[in-house]
DNA sequence: CTGAAAGCGCTTACAG
DNA sequence: CTGAAAGCGCTTACAG
């Protein structure tokens, strides 16, 4: 029916009031006589009246929204993470009635550009940063400006930010010692560029849990490769061609376990018989790869709704560094983990085909 | 360094010039004396003004904001495809600087209060709807409300608005075409609650393909279930328990395809040896099923940049029925489909499981 | 070519 | 308890 939305003014007019009073009636304000607020409410629904967000924002001076930065993904299918996370931090926002803006960029330049602009622009009140990097232009960036932001994971020197992580070395310690606990010895590690803090702290994990378990750490095992699924095959090759290969192998993100199991595959053995994988993400789709994908699963919609809260509080004046918060990655066992196997198995594992 | 964002008052101060001056020369009118405009521009790029766009776009009146309806999904691996489309929107608009606001609902009425209140209170320029249902109110609010809308996907009466959407129905004759070619006549389909339009427009396909072949639609034939790989593998379940099981089964996406590759597994039998499947979407993660899964794929990032594209002509003033577009979806060969297997094959089969 | 005026649709002290 | 005034930071006719 109606086309353009009516305004206060309109509102106003309609009910003999001033457009101030209608304001303060509408928002609750203790000064209007409790007859008139109701009155004021009551036509406000019956016209449909919607408050013109541009005109009160920029009222307020606050922009009640907040800008997440896709991580840039090359046709990586580390995406599905971000479907979910986007739904929890729009619960987060929307208790608030807050917007969510996502914004794109090219290139690690673009991006800096990107956050200049949206920062200085007033079309956001704070920023969500993914995946850092070990030493990360974008914090310092928005450190100086002194601008409100919450990371997704966490930098070396994260003690004067917020952040919400999971504990991506805790992770890979469990993970060995998951391994350890079926007999492997040779474990090896799949990652990706170390330049991303979370490779850096998961490969710190492997080694801290290599140690622990009293195995040396074979540098031989440890590869690191693009991040993506192919990424993953070609390291896992390189590792199956060891004049001593690994019995199993942990990966830094499910997209490259999938990768491992590929590798795997192709040379005729089967992981989680011959050859054990560990995942970590916990998508869900590791439900449906060849075996289906043991994991360090991780509740991604939890992740967003918790980045939310924190960077609303922090636009509301809190100090950052009182919100980090570490996570904890859950084992999730499915095929792809299980007992060190050993050359003389092989027949045994054979006759057992079928039941893939 | 600098904390409050400079202003253009404080950048014409600075300049010895008036406000509306110094906005017209940053915004390029021909009235203003290409002396002052580079001094202009230098003392902007200098002080780093960007432009406030709350006020801006409440000034000249356009939000220059698209906002997303992001589809609402149970815990389903549908989401993938979100990510990428995004990113197309995300590039269409950012050739004009336009913002991408995405937006969730909880259930169906939440989200026909959601587009009210974003209609209405200036915060969009034009609205992205995925998924439409057959009889779907949410476009019907936006007729009554004249607002710009664009729909990924097209409804039955698809004339009067704008759209983008893969040719479902088309694609489905082609698996069908594809199967019956490789020997198939008992061909079933895996279906989602027909309320969808595309779940429609496919078991049309799927019909189509079925006569166009001399074929009968058998009616156990078709299952509708749950739009999730559970819903996949309960419908393909039912399918295996037939007197007469399928050969081959199209599903209506690669989500519920992974759910029939797991009913078929579960039964020690291979998809695309003994039954073969297709899916449709063309995730990427179909590479890593078990085993991987061909399909009918498209191209969503495509999908999003169009949807931008369209939208922002239609804000512009085009007549939305002039934007109206369908695209093929292309038949994706992994493993899963193969020849026609009787029950004479059976052993012939079995001694080349290994080379999974 | 530049300035002075008005307006976009809100909110928030300040009077009375 | 309500109205009159000023302001948020822009843009856009309108003078001169």
């Amino acid at each position: 029916m109606s086309n353009k939305p009516v305004s206060l003014k309109v509102l106003a007019a309609h009910l003999g009031l001033t457009v101030p009073t209608v304001s303060r009636a509408l928002n609750g304000y203790a000064d209007i006589s409790p007859a008139t607020r109701e009155r004021v409410r009551r036509a406000a629904d019956e016209l449909g009246y919607r408050p013109n967000q541009n005109a009160r924002r920029l009222s307020i001076g606050n922009p009640e929204t907040v800008g997440y930065l896709m991580p840039r993904i090359g046709q990586s299918i580390a995406q599905p993470f971000v479907a979910q996370l986007l739904q929890g931090l729009g619960e987060a926002l929307g208790k608030r009635h807050w917007d969510l803006l996502v914004s794109h960029a090219e290139s690690a330049s673009d991006e800096l550009a990107q956050i200049e602009k949206l920062t200085r622009s007033g079309r956001v009140s704070g920023l969500v940063i993914s995946r850092p990097l070990r030493n990360d232009p974008r914090l310092q960036l928005l450190q100086d400006l002194k601008f409100p932001f919450v990371v997704h994971g966490r930098t070396g020197s994260s003690t004067d930010y917020a952040w919400y992580d999971v504990d991506g070395e805790d992770a890979f310690v469990t993970s060995v010692n998951h391994l350890v606990g079926l007999g492997h010895s040779r474990i090896a590690f799949v990652g990706s560029p170390l330049q991303f803090q979370f490779a850096q702290d998961r490969l710190i994990g492997y080694e801290r849990g290599m140690v622990v378990n009293g195995l040396t750490v074979d540098k031989d095992l440890i590869q690191i490769a693009e991040f993506s699924d192919d990424g993953g095959e070609a390291a896992t090759n390189i590792l199956l061609d060891l004049p001593q290969p690994p019995t199993a192998i942990v990966c830094v993100s499910d997209t490259m376990a999938l990768g491992a199991l590929a590798a795997i595959r192709g040379r005729g053995l089967r992981p989680g018989v011959h050859v054990s994988v560990i995942g970590y993400d916990g998508l869900q789709f590791g439900n449906h790869s060849n075996p289906p994908l043991t994991t360090m699963a991780q509740p991604q919609a939890h992740a967003g709704r918790r980045l939310g809260d924190m960077l609303m509080a922090i636009i509301d004046g809190d100090k950052p560094s009182k919100h980090q918060e570490l996570q904890r990655a859950q084992l999730l066992r499915r095929m792809t983990d299980g007992p060190m196997h050993t050359a003389a198995d092989q027949k045994l594992v054979s006759t057992r085909e079928e039941t893939t």
